[in-house]
RNA sequence: GCGCCUGUAGCUCAGUAUGGAUAGAGCAUCGGAUUUCUAAUCCGACGGUCGCAGGUUCGAAUCCUGCCGGGCGCGCCA
């Protein structure tokens, strides 16, 4: 941002003055008390020892050395050790013209600068519904992708799908057994079959639709049919979520184009693969897992971990300057060996990250609820999408740490109260829009932003008001460096906190059309950065609640 | 047993990347505010040995070591 960069650009012309060659990189926080300004640095802590000085010394003579652009920064001043900037009036407005101009695009950078990003989303395995511990990872992964694409990366969402293996023969063989079931018919159950209802609904569909004339299909069938019927409803689910998937990745297709076998032999090229007790196994260990790893077993098939490394050489291949992974962290245990097998194909390691997200704690009540899938005791993402609404769902998935393990409570979701942090925000757009409909049907229109005097702006809650939104870009860049999303829902949470305060101290439509005017602009700004916050968010701005 | 995540106010969590100012929110509780553009709002009060014990440092919620509690994972399963 181009405040921040002048800050920086001064200090380090004081630096020279001093003649300090020498210094970490300048960070620029935003204090905690007001009466420490806007902006503020901690650089003198660091030079302390090599100048022998403390840093209230270092501060004082810097501070009195740094002159930033007087149109952007009033006054620097040394506390305790610390450099602190105050933003002139003149910058704030600025930022305000700035929004208004800017609308949709405020917040947006180009700092990715085209660079191709592929997101791997959600990839559950086809066995049975999303659960509401998927939807976080959707939410999660969804928002990053939208932040990523707001700064600038060109991103694709991709959903890579495990279509075989001893899953989907299980999954085969247990939609068999429910079908004949309903055919009237004695089974078995198989072993590590799926007890979810939802095969049952999906045999009953079947069975409505052509009759027992598949009684005596094989495997494949049931398979290839139950199959075809999950990922519809996942697709469904997302769909409905907000969610959009670029592309839908097969293992199958891996496989068939010999994809798996290339790996392997590249792999083998490099000398990474040895066989021991009739199996094929990766020497993952040289490499920072804690053991070797099985490609192929004994009897002659493939591990998981071979389509999964022929599935990220493919994704390199296809050209993206960086991969991303987001995963539940119940699959932490396959991050080393992913990572080992890229490495040892030649992909540095930067190129991928995993991202995990912990699971969701869900309960009702105060009262936890048990999720099993095999057994198919859980809640699916529709159920409680259908319970508490799309848009509070997608906010509280969004709003904490993906490394805390979220609890998630129903009932309080569902509250429409000030518990409630997604209605609050909500709110807060809804009175603004209100506003603006008001100033409509009184026939006042906001003017050109060049003919309002925005120095009529001057109560603490309009300088509040003006400082966060000046941040916002700032959270958003933030976001993109430490891959995580809660800062923006809780910035507009903080937002809507400080327009909620001037609204209830001030009018915004009053005699003073001078007054009025600066005010409809900076509400009009307000509105603008919760639609845009929101936008990130996957969320919907009402016009009214 | 080993590995990953986690432990901050009664509850749910920010803050930990890059150590820095009297540790911040929301909810709950208590008290107050509405003739006004939406009270799903606002204002105030109460509330903390930052799991425990050491260490490093001028300075530790943040880094290191050990211990304790919670979650997850540890197959030639997927």
């Amino acid at each position: 941002m181009e405040i921040k960069e002048e800050i920086r650009r001064s200090i380090e012309r004081a630096l020279k003055k001093i003649k300090v060659k020498k210094y970490p990189e300048i960070l620029l926080e935003r204090p905690q008390e007001r009466e420490h300004g806007d902006f503020s640095t901690n650089i003198a802590f660091f030079l302390a020892k090599e100048l022998r000085k403390t840093p209230q010394e270092i501060a004082k003579r810097l501070a009195e050395d740094i002159r930033p652009d007087p149109e952007i920064i009033e006054k620097v001043e040394e506390t305790k050790g610390f450099i602190n900037f105050f933003l002139t009036e003149e910058s704030l407005f600025k930022n305000l013209i700035q929004i208004l101009k800017r609308e949709k695009d405020y917040g947006r950078s180009e700092l990715g600068k085209g660079e191709r990003i592929q997101i791997e989303m959600v990839s559950v395995n086809p066995t049975g519904p999303l659960h509401v511990g998927h939807g976080r990872g959707a939410a999660f992964a969804d928002t990053l992708a939208n932040i990523l694409e707001a700064v600038g990366y060109q991103v694709e969402r991709e959903y890579y799908i495990n279509d075989i293996g001893t899953q989907m023969e299980n999954l085969g063989k247990s939609l068999r057994a429910r079908y004949l079931e309903l055919l009237g018919e004695e089974v078995e159950f198989p072993e590590y079959g799926y007890q979810g209802e939802y095969l049952v609904k999906i045999a009953r569909r079947l069975k409505d639709r052509e009759g027992n004339k598949h009684r005596k299909e094989k495997i494949e069938f049931f398979t290839q049919y139950a199959h075809s019927d999950i990922i519809e409803g996942i697709k469904r689910a997302l769909k409905d979520f907000g969610i959009g998937i670029d592309s839908w990745k097969k293992e199958s297709d891996l496989r068939k184009k010999g994809k798996v076998e290339e790996s392997l032999k590249n792999l083998k090229k490099k000398g990474y693969l040895y066989e021991k007790e009739g199996a094929l196994w990766f020497r993952s260990s040289q490499l920072g897992d804690e053991k070797d790893r099985v490609i192929k077993k004994k009897d002659g098939s493939l591990t998981y971990l071979a389509s999964d490394i022929a599935y990220h050489e493919d994704k390199f291949k296809r050209g993206f300057d960086h991969l991303i992974n987001i995963w539940g962290a119940d699959h932490h245990g396959y991050v080393e060996r992913l990572r080992a097998a890229m490495s040892a194909l030649g992909h540095p390691k930067e190129s991928l990250d995993i991202i995990l997200y912990q699971l969701v704690k869900l309960s009702r009540s105060g009262r936890p609820v048990a999720m099993s899938t095999r057994k198919g005791e859980f809640i699916t993402l529709r159920e409680v999408m259908d319970e508490v609404g799309r848009d509070v769902l997608r906010f509280f998935f969004c709003m904490r740490s993906s490394y805390s393990h979220l609890d998630f409570d129903l009932e309080l979701a569902k509250k429409e109260s000030p518990e409630n942090p997604v209605y609050y925000v909500e709110y807060a757009h809804a009175r603004i829009s209100s506003i603006f409909k008001k100033a409509k049907e009184r026939k006042r229109k906001r003017r050109k932003i060049q003919k309002i005097d925005l120095k009529l702006l001057h109560t603490p809650e309009e300088k509040n008001i003006l400082r966060l939104l000046i941040l916002f870009p700032d959270i958003v860049a933030s976001c993109v460096q430490n891959y995580q999303v809660h800062s923006i829902p809780n910035y507009l949470r903080e937002l809507a906190s400080e327009f909620h305060t001037f609204y209830n101290r001030h009018r915004v439509l009053s005699e003073d059309e001078g007054l009025t005017q600066a005010r409809l602009a900076l509400v009009e700004g307000v509105g603008i950065v919760l639609r845009n916050g929101l936008r990130l968010l996957g969320i919907a701005a009402p016009e009214k609640m």
